[in-house]
DNA sequence: CGCGCTGTCAAACGCGCGTTTTAAACAACC
DNA sequence: GGTTGTTTAAAACGCGCGTTTGACAGCGCG
């Protein structure tokens, strides 16, 4: 109680989480057993239950890990100028940081089970979405003040559904049209990028608002609106 | 050997599928125990190695049935003239199989596991959305001949994404932005269709080939060219 | 009826799991 | 060196798992 004294060994600690990391994302939380892991590590069967109270609590760091490792390689600020620039470095640090092969693969995997898996850490998943998510409705926002809130957030909603899915499920699509040539990170940024960028110009705005009908939806987009146009008086 | 005596019972079996295919969309293949199923299924723990041969083998079965249940909601004939036309009604089929209420829920979370935690009948996965997606991308091409394949072939998986990524993650998206009132599937459809339009007008075809650059993608478009006005030509 | 076959059931087997226990090795301070 | 607290190691515990067994009921048929 008096120091802590810990001068020695927490690297135990790390490799059980690092070993713990890869096998979780390769066969999940119940198809890996702590004789796996701790095997893997090159420690005791005993050590999980001293560093980690248990099996749970080990998972819950080796995903708080995976959390850590994406938060820090996703958050940076934008500083392109226009809402395109931005878009564009929205969606290249979405995806960049997911492929970056000098962060460990277990962390990207080990999250993306959550969607399927829901355990109670999926919150985590949720907070690293987020504020990403809300960046980038925001930022097409910007480019279509007119389009209402509904078809701004499927919009967004549909560009990270691109890059979840591709991350997840690239080898999915490459079974799906064997004759494609895979294509590089490079180009499925750019492709992403056009692609939306094309349906957002192309989108049709609803109706014009202050009508009969519709009223839920044109409040909305009238807030919406508003706040634009403040942002750009503001700027 | 001599008549398939068999009239009175495999009720058993329809029933240890159905429960099955709850509990392991539920909670996986691993997370899953005997014990659970044939208590859910009101039947005994030997049925399930007496009617199956093991765990797996009937696991097996599970996403065989739900296989049948997806292919037999999904593949309609297309019947539009225009390929607008064939378009959306590819997308309606997608979707509206997908969340159709009429056919248990576990026949398609059961299958959408298989994309996280590939078994050995994940090719069942393949099989299924293979011919969607081939269809889908044939259809695209219709519309915009002048596409590279690449740009085809990206632009389809993007409309898959956005379709399979919305059944299996959609809680994800309400987490996501939840101030959004959730879409209805008619939503939905309508805003992946008109979205995925608007892409593909706006999309730029790459630059004119026969020239000195790109000659591989170039190839394959000169290629998909000819095919597409060898396609109009016999229509 | 006796016979063979199908299907069900309770009980048990063996094994691997997560966890606990016990003791020894180690490092820092007196 | 002795003491104290931290970390590792080996062995064992109890439990739930998938699977097997053996007995038994229903049923068509000679």
């Amino acid at each position: 109680m008096h120091r802590p004294r810990r001068l020695k060994a927490p690297v135990t600690r790390e490799k059980l989480i690092e070993a713990a990391g890869e096998i979780f994302a390769e066969k999940g939380l119940h198809g890996t057993s702590i004789r796996d892991i701790t095997q893997r590590a090159g420690a005791n069967v005993a050590s999980v239950n001293y560093h980690f109270h248990d099996k749970f609590e080990l998972y819950a760091q080796v995903l708080r890990r995976a959390h850590e490792g994406i938060v820090a390689a996703m958050s940076r600020p934008l500083t392109a100028k226009t809402p395109e620039g931005r878009f564009r470095e929205l969606i290249t640090a979405m995806l960049k940081s997911a492929l970056d092969p000098s962060r460990p693969k277990w962390q990207t995997r080990v999250l993306g089970r959550e969607l399927f898996q829901p355990t109670p850490v999926l919150d985590l998943m949720y907070d690293l979405v987020r504020p990403t998510a809300h960046r980038l409705s925001q930022t097409m926002g910007e480019m279509r003040p007119d389009l209402s809130f509904q078809q701004l957030t499927l919009a967004a909603a549909g560009v990270v559904a691109r890059a979840v899915f591709h991350v997840y499920h690239g080898h999915l699509v490459q079974r799906m049209f064997p004759a494609a040539p895979e294509a590089t990170p490079d180009e499925l940024i750019e492709h992403v990028v056009e692609f939306s960028l094309a349906a957002l110009r192309g989108l049709q705005a609803p109706p014009a608002c202050g009508q009969n009908h519709r009223p839920r939806s044109c409040r909305a987009t009238a807030k919406r609106r508003a706040n634009a146009a403040h942002a750009r008086r503001v700027r």
